[in-house]
DNA sequence: AAAGACATGTAAAACGTTACATGATTGC
DNA sequence: GCAATCATGTAACGTTTTACATGTCTTT
C-alpha cells in the first residue's frame, strides 16, 4: 500500500482505539509499549501530518478548543483501518534488535572480566525495576481476559515477562562464568 | 572521547583480535553477532575510512597484492585499543528493541484472530531455525572454554538460546489463549 | 561459460533523535 | 509564584540502509 513507515503504523494502531493528540500518543508508547517500541514527537507530529494528507486520519472537531490550551486530536478514517488491516495482514515480522550489552559482553577479551561484571550488573538492575513493572501489569491484565482487547495487552507483557526472566537467568550463568574464571 | 558511532565500535572490537577488511568485517558481523547487531558495507566502509584517519586503526602492509584482487586489511592501533577499553569500562548500555511482532500482537484487536495466529507461526518457524544454530554453536564452544576469548562468544550465544527458547514458550502460550478465544 | 564468492566504494533516500522555539494550564 | 505537565511543531544532525557501479577470482 504505503511506503509503510513503522511509526504510522503505531499511530494507526493506537487511534484504532480511540481518539488521541499526537502528545497521548507519545505517551500511550511510553506507557505502554516502550519496552518493544520507541517513538518521538520528531516522528510522531509529522507522521500526523502526512497520514492526514493521504486520507488515513483526520482531525476530530468534537473537542476543540473549550479551553485555550492547542489540542488536536485524530480519529482514524476507514481507509486508515484497512491500511492497518493490511499491515496486519502480513505474517512477515521484522524484528530489528541491538543489544548493546552484549556487543561489550562479545568483546570482554579486551578488557578485564570485573569491567564485564560491571557491565552485566548495571544491566540486571535495570532488567529487575522493568521485569516488577511487567509483572505488575501481567496480573493486573490477567483479571480482565474476559475483554477481548486486553487479551493482546497481556500477550505483549507477557513476553517482556518472560523475556525478562531469561535475561536474568543469563545474568546469573554471566557472572558466575566470568568470576570463576578470575579465580583459576 | 569520540562521537562513539557504535559500528566503529565492532570494527574496532573485531580488529582487536584479528587483522580483517572490509569485506571480512562485515561476514565476522553477519556470521557472528546477526541475532544481536546488524552491519551494511555501506556503513563499514565510511567508518574504516574515518577510523584510520583519526589514527584509531591503520592499514596493514603485510597481505598487499600477491594477486590482482583488490584487498585493504586493517589492523587496531594502540590509540583504537584504548579507546575501545573506554568504550567497555562504561558499564551503560542502549539496547534498541524494535520488536514488529510485538506490534502486530498488540494491535490485533482490529483483525480476526486467525490473523495474529499466522503472524505468531511465522515468528515460530522463524525462531525454531535460529535457535537450532544458535544450540549448535553454544555446544561447540562449551568444549573449547579454556580459552578465554571463547568465553565471551559462549555468553553472548548462551542469551541468544536463553531469549529464544523464552519466545517459543511465549508462542506456546499466545497460540493457546488466541485459538481458545475463537472458540468460545 | 556462468555463477557465485571476493572486494571496494559512493550516492540517494529514509528515518529518527535531539534540541530548539513557543506558549498555556494546573497543582503545590 | 514556580514547577510540572500539557501541547505543537521545526530544523539540524547523524546514522543506516539500499541500490548502484565496478571488477577479479574460483569452482563447476
Amino acid at each position: 500500500m504505503t511506503k509503510e513507515r513503522k511509526i504510522d503504523m503505531v499511530i494507526l494502531g493506537l487511534l484504532s482505539h480511540e481518539k488521541l493528540s499526537g502528545y497521548d500518543i507519545k505517551k500511550r508508547i511510553d506507557d505502554g509499549i516502550r519496552f518493544f517500541w520507541k517513538g518521538s514527537f520528531g516522528s510522531i507530529y509529522p507522521a500526523l501530518s502526512h497520514l492526514e494528507k493521504e486520507g488515513f486520519i483526520r482531525k476530530s472537531k468534537e473537542d476543540s478548543n473549550e479551553s485555550g490550551r492547542e489540542r488536536i486530536a485524530y480519529e482514524i478514517t476507514e481507509a486508515g483501518r484497512s491500511n492497518l488491516q493490511a499491515w496486519l495482514s502480513d505474517s512477515k515480522t521484522v524484528n530489528d534488535l541491538k543489544y548493546e550489552v552484549l556487543l561489550k559482553i562479545f568483546f570482554g577479551g579486551a578488557v578485564e572480566n570485573h569491567v564485564s561484571l560491571a557491565t552485566i550488573e548495571a544491566f540486571e538492575k535495570e532488567i529487575e525495576q522493568e521485569l516488577k513493572m511487567l509483572q505488575f501489569f501481567k496480573q493486573n491484565l490477567s483479571k480482565v481476559l474476559h475483554e477481548r482487547d486486553h487479551v493482546f495487552f497481556y500477550l505483549t507483557v507477557s513476553f517482556g515477562v518472560e523475556t525478562y526472566e531469561g535475561y536474568l537467568r543469563w545474568c546469573q550463568e554471566a557472572k558466575t562464568m566470568l568470576s570463576e574464571q578470575n579465580c583459576e
